[in-house]
Formats: C-alpha cells, structure tokens, sequence
DNA sequence: ATGTTGTTATATAAAATGTATAACAGATAT
DNA sequence: ATATCTGTTATACATTTTATATAACAACAT
C-alpha cells in the first residue's frame, strides 16, 4: 500500500488519499474484495488525522468504490452505474478537451494519450 | 454572454466562471483579441461580487487564457505552452482514465466520446 | 473633468478542511 | 467474559478558502 501524501499540495489530503486508491484500483493492485486499511492504521501510517481518513473512505463508499463493514473494514467493491459513470465522465472530459483546444492540442494527440494511459494502466 | 452559474453548485462560483469562459473559447464564440465584459459589469450583471469576478480572471490570466488591460479590460489571449499543458492533460486525464476503467468504461467507448465531443465543439 | 479600466487594501462572514478527544455499538479472538 | 479491533458519531477548535462589502488608487478614454 504505497500511498504518497503531499502536504504542500492545493488538493485536500482526502482527495488526494481518493485519487490513489481509485489509481490502484485501475492498476490492479487493488482487487474486488481486497481490503482497505483500517481508518485508524492509515491514518497512524500516513501521519494524519482518523477523519479525514474517514472521510476519504466515505467518499469512495459514495461514489462506489468501497463498501464499508464494522467486521472487516473498508473493502474494495466496485458498484458500476455505468450510465451515470458516462455522464460524470463526459462533464468532466468536455472541460478537458475545452482547454486541450484552447492549447493547440489535437484530437489525434488526445486519442494517443488516452492510449497511452491505458498502456500504462492495463497493458491494453 | 451567456453565463448561467448555479449558486448551489459544490464548485466554486469563480471556478464556474473560469470553465465556462474556456468552453466559449473551445467553441469559437470567444476568439483571440474578443473583450471579456470588465469585472464590475459582469458581476453586476450575474449578481456577484467583483472580486469573484476578478479572481476567475486573475486566474484565466495566470494560466494564459486571457491578457489583463487596463485600457481595455480583459482580453481573450492565448498563450500556448503545450509542453506544459500537455503535461497537465496528462495528470487529469490519467485521474478520468483510472475511474473510468473502475466503471467498466472500455477504452473504445473514451475514444468514441472524445470524438463526440470534438465534433460537438468544432464540427471536427 | 468625468467615467471607465484593472488593481490593491481592509474587513467581515460563511464554508471547507484538518486536527484533537472521546465515546458508542458491532464483531472477533483469546 | 474480556480485550481488542472495526466503522460511526459527537463535540470542539484552528486554518484556509470562498465570497462579499467598501474604499481608494493609477492609467486611460471621452
């Protein structure tokens, strides 16, 4: 569980502690059914507070990346509403693309670099 | 000038502004040399205050959206550093990609989306 | 001169973020 | 049973961010 915090960051350490987890769930280091830290353990481990842990995991249970159980803690269970996932995503990548265009950047250089990270993540 | 803020909205009123302006570039309603309405005009007329309006600016400005006058005002000008602007696609969009592959969005469905959204932007 | 720019300064209020303790109920292992 | 581990909830506090409210300034246009 290699998670990198920068406190110097402008991103709030829970986004940051979101973001990663989401990463390692795309690279397959993290599986369907492995379990998360407890919130205190990452909290000791990383040097921050229990809360925003918690809050982290709060939000990956609400956005349908964990799910959280008294017994075993925070568990990798991926809930796909794949139709509300599109929208999210068209949203968030028409504001992308919007400033690609406003920098030059091409279609083409935009379909290789979506290539590229999927190199990356899957070996795709 | 069409700028709709939703005052309920999670994100910030000054962010609003700075992603609906980037998109009027993107779709060529707003070309290089275009003036931007000055911050007093256009905070009275959404309903805000200046500042808010001047920090989208300073900020559109920062990352080279637009040139500062104080003849006339804010003006559409873009500087193209796309070095750095790649790189900075390249970390948003590796963010979209991971929880996009969470979802089951497969790679080919990302490149469909980027077309329809070039073609909504440029007719590209 | 008057009015328009962006700019800067100060002050205030609300919300978001992060920390610090503490306690609770449910589950597990001994 | 007891101790220990879960997530959960509550309270309190400090800092930062966001947004507003006034006010004034220098540069420029008419």
């Amino acid at each position: 569980m290699y998670l990198s915090i920068d406190f110097n960051s402008d991103e709030a350490i829970y986004l940051q502690l979101c973001n990663q987890i989401i990463l390692g769930i795309a690279m397959e280091q993290y599986r369907e059914g492995d379990p998360l830290p407890s919130v205190r353990q990452l909290a000791d481990n990383i040097g921050i507070n229990m809360h925003t842990v918690n809050k982290a995991y709060t939000v990956l249970k609400q956005e349908g990346f964990v799910k959280l159980d008294r017994r075993r803690g925070a568990v990798i269970s991926l809930d796909v509403d794949k139709i509300r996932s599109i929208e999210e995503l068209r949203r968030n990548m028409q504001l992308l693309i919007a400033r690609a265009i406003c920098k030059n950047i091409s279609r083409e250089e935009i379909h290789q670099l979506v290539d590229e990270i999927f190199l990356e993540y899957l070996g795709e």
